[in-house]
DNA sequence: AGCTTATTGATATATAATCTCATTAAATTA
DNA sequence: TAATTTAATGAGATTATATATCAATAAGCT
């Protein structure tokens, strides 16, 4: 249980208010893109690193997709997203969540279960318009 | 609605063949490594193509990963699975398969749904044991 | 101010998958 | 059966995403 320290950097911290303003459900690269805009002395490296760790603490959530690169949400509470299977956009569903869902499963081939997720896939607005002028022509 | 002819290659059964043959959920990659073995001329890219159009056409069942690479299924009935976060290893869940779960999204930001998955994360049986083999030391 | 060492920046490397394009070979037709 | 058409393949380059390495920097303590 040895404590490890921590430190507090000006890098962490813009990473951090980086995402917030966000406020989307932006990729690692998205927030370095953001980043780098105002600050283009912080390496790619950092953004991934420090967001990881963000994560791994709890300060903020890594959500893992299926296909594409993950995406961070600096909303903390468990709830489900859905993913543009066209352009990668994400945002929040409004589903209850099932924290009970692990629970429920009966065999697992010997597995110890750690967690679960749910994710919708799905078109987002600005893609089904684009396809609507597709179709078109 | 114009019919695309497909063709049945000598490649595609030797691929499927060894997808049923292996029976677990492998990687695009694994199944490379099998076919390899047998079959030294079949290039990655044609198991990586084949695999995909067989998922496409619900020959086979692509099983994607928060992380990692896809997991391929010849099993093709809806069904949950679980993935072991040290190794990758995947197997089936027994869950009862709840189709109605995009029905019960309230809100969703205007996104079209198309499709839901739920995946569990655990430690294999195998992971497990050497965990503990570690934990001594 | 000086010390310790966590953190960073630059870059190399890893991993997973797709793309390109000349060549091959299914399937159809003559 | 031979010729024709073009889908599919093989080899390798390329992309996307992410992590590893390691010397240099700087946070937090004394």
């Amino acid at each position: 249980m040895t404590e490890v320290p921590e430190r507090n950097t000006r890098q962490k911290s813009i990473i951090y208010d980086t995402l917030c303003c966000l406020d989307n459900h932006p990729t690692a690269d998205c927030v370095y893109e953001a980043v780098h805009e105002r600050y283009p002395a912080i390496s790619r490296a950092t953004v991934y690193r420090v967001l990881n760790r963000f994560a791994d603490n709890g300060v903020i959530q890594k959500v893992g997709v299926n296909r594409g690169a993950d995406h961070f949400d600096h909303r903390v509470h468990p709830h489900y997203h859905i993913c543009c299977t066209r352009c990668g956009r994400m945002s929040d569903v409004e589903l209850p969540y099932m924290a009970e869902l692990e629970r429920r499963v009966g065999d697992c081939r010997g597995y110890r279960i750690t967690g679960c997720s749910v994710q919708f896939d799905g078109v987002c607005p600005e893609c089904q318009r684009s396809e609507e002028v597709g179709s078109v022509r």
